[in-house]
DNA sequence: CTGAAAGCGCTTACAG
DNA sequence: CTGAAAGCGCTTACAG
């Protein structure tokens, strides 16, 4: 506020007044002290005005844990566990829903124009022109449960690939020799990861990557699609995630098909729909404790010295096994 | 901090030292320092702190719209259409899941003593311990989804009475003579309202309440028991909430019977549960969104002047017709 | 060990 | 229409 006015030769006060359309300043002006602030990249501290009123302009909203409930979106649940650690930080979280029309028009959340935060977490893979936005803001970003190589920032993510590799050996140890997996490979780097793990394990074993067993889940967007199936079935498929697992076992019980008597069902993310699937998945669970450990020590270290070279971290997760998989027997494996 | 200085008869920078636990005060006079900061029910001003360093204590954690699913908490979506509203008023909204301990043990939230929020959202029914200490805190508060007498706020509910009886007259209209009420009618005020609603119905339809049909399905505390159906089945049921009517169908799938053809199941809420039920359920949906509008007005009037009486608003809902109802002959329905 | 002074970025009340 | 002064509640750097 000062460096506009010095830049005008004007007062603070006229500034204030200007920017808050409050009468006293002569249209003109006004006008020209909106255009400059904007030129400059101002951002009204929210702080300064809090403090002078007493307000703080947050309302808090608090929600008793056991109404959290067992079903909520996996992404919500990971909030949670980092909100926590933030507050052992002494510091707050304030959970931004990033709107479609908001990702899709590059606009900031007002918490950041506020200055109402001091370093924001990226929950989940957002558009590549975001990104570029966000590289371009000054405070403190990092990406979690995703990659993105433009992104200057830090990154915390889940093993994907180690992840589905080892749950793709474990199928194939129980006797699985045709596998199939489920998702978009283009879709998000993580769905990619997760191919790429299950490929390895493949290639391990010298088993064939048959194409028809690949079935695309969601469009571009991220968007899903009705699954389908090949004629013939492979004896177990791979799914990128767990709701997609929870489809696909609907999907194969509409066709007529048992899980996993006929056909076995992996999962990954150990999310609701892992528990209200029927067999309850066999899966991979991430660290979300981990994860938001990780999280909230590279933001604040980056808030205490901004030097700092980018980090991407991964967490390892582990398999949780359930009664999705079905152990074959030598004959029922060929 | 100046009171505390006067009172003692030293200056703010001592205490501030003292608080902060810096050195250069006697250990004497920290202790001293720090009781009477403790007596005095003195909150540290974060806002202040925050100005003088140019950091705010907030991290915000930004999750894509998209990633926060179908599958959500009731509470959790109705966060979101919260943090929207207070939005368009220039404020924002600070989630804060409050854990079972900390409402157990009546401690109240940072944001609350780090000053970082100028009134407080309750969503969802809390212990009446914890009110008797929100009644003694002096920012404003609203209640939303229930509402408790000794409360000393304003009450935004939904209109659950009618909810109800409105559709326990559905029923009726549809032939059902015979019908059961599921919820545990000594728990929360909203069930039991729900409950109340479901008798007018019955009373005014000169219907018999039978008591075998009133099926308990949570402990005190709110956890979720096994349903002890009666021996024989009315030919429809009530829940008080569509994840009790998930279970029910469940239940009754299990015993044999099948949903609505053998016994009619409706919900309340539409949330869901009333869309992963098979069949999806014929529910109440609460105007969550004309809710949230009402709570956000209510607080912020509160803000501006605290003289104002509180009041209870209650927003009325409205019936979604699907597919977990029968249509009974006049031989069924005896 | 203790405190007076200055300043963080804004706004309000008042004077010109 | 414009601006100088004071103050919001704290902390930091410095002096005693």
């Amino acid at each position: 506020m000062r460096d506009i006015a010095a830049r005008l030769g004007v007062s603070s006060v006229t500034i204030s007044k200007a920017l808050n359309d409050k009468e006293g300043v002569s249209d003109e002006l006004k006008q020209k002290i909106k255009e400059v602030a904007e030129e400059m990249g101002y951002r009204f501290n929210t702080l300064a005005k809090s403090m002078k009123e007493g307000q703080a302009y947050n309302i808090g909203v608090i929600i008793p844990e056991r109404f959290t409930g067992e079903i909520q979106s996996f992404y919500l649940k990971f909030y949670q566990h980092i909100a926590r650690v933030l507050d052992q930080h002494q510091y707050s979280g304030i959970l931004h829903i990033l709107s479609s029309e908001d990702e899709d028009q590059n606009v900031l959340p007002r918490i950041y124009y506020d200055k109402k935060v001091d370093g924001l977490l990226i929950l989940g893979q957002i558009s590549n022109d975001y990104i570029n936005l966000l590289n371009r803001i000054e405070i403190p970003i990092v990406y979690i449960d995703f990659y993105n190589e433009d992104a200057e920032a830090d990154t915390v993510i889940t093993d994907n690939f180690y992840g589905v590799y080892e749950m793709t050996n474990h199928l194939i140890k129980n006797g699985h020799k045709e596998i199939g997996f489920v998702g978009n490979i283009y879709s998000t780097s993580s769905i990619q990861d997760r191919y790429l793990g299950f490929y390895k394990s493949l290639l391990e074993h010298k088993l064939p990557l048959n194409q028809a067993y690949i079935i695309n889940d969601r469009d571009d967007r991220g968007k899903y699609i009705d699954l389908e199936l090949p004629e013939k079935l492979p004896t177990a498929f791979v799914c990128n995630c767990d709701q997609i697992a929870y489809n696909l076992i609907n999907k194969l019980n509409s066709l007529g098909y048992r899980v996993p008597e006929d056909c076995s069902v992996v999962g990954f993310d150990n999310d609701i729909y892992a528990q209200i699937a029927e067999p309850k998945l066999t899966t991979v669970e991430v660290d979300i404790e981990e994860m938001s450990r990780t999280a909230v020590k590279l933001i604040i270290s980056k808030l205490k010295s901004k030097q700092k070279k980018w980090e991407q971290v991964s967490v390892k997760g582990k398999i949780v096994y359930r009664n999705s998989v079905m152990q074959l027997t030598e004959s029922q494996g060929k």
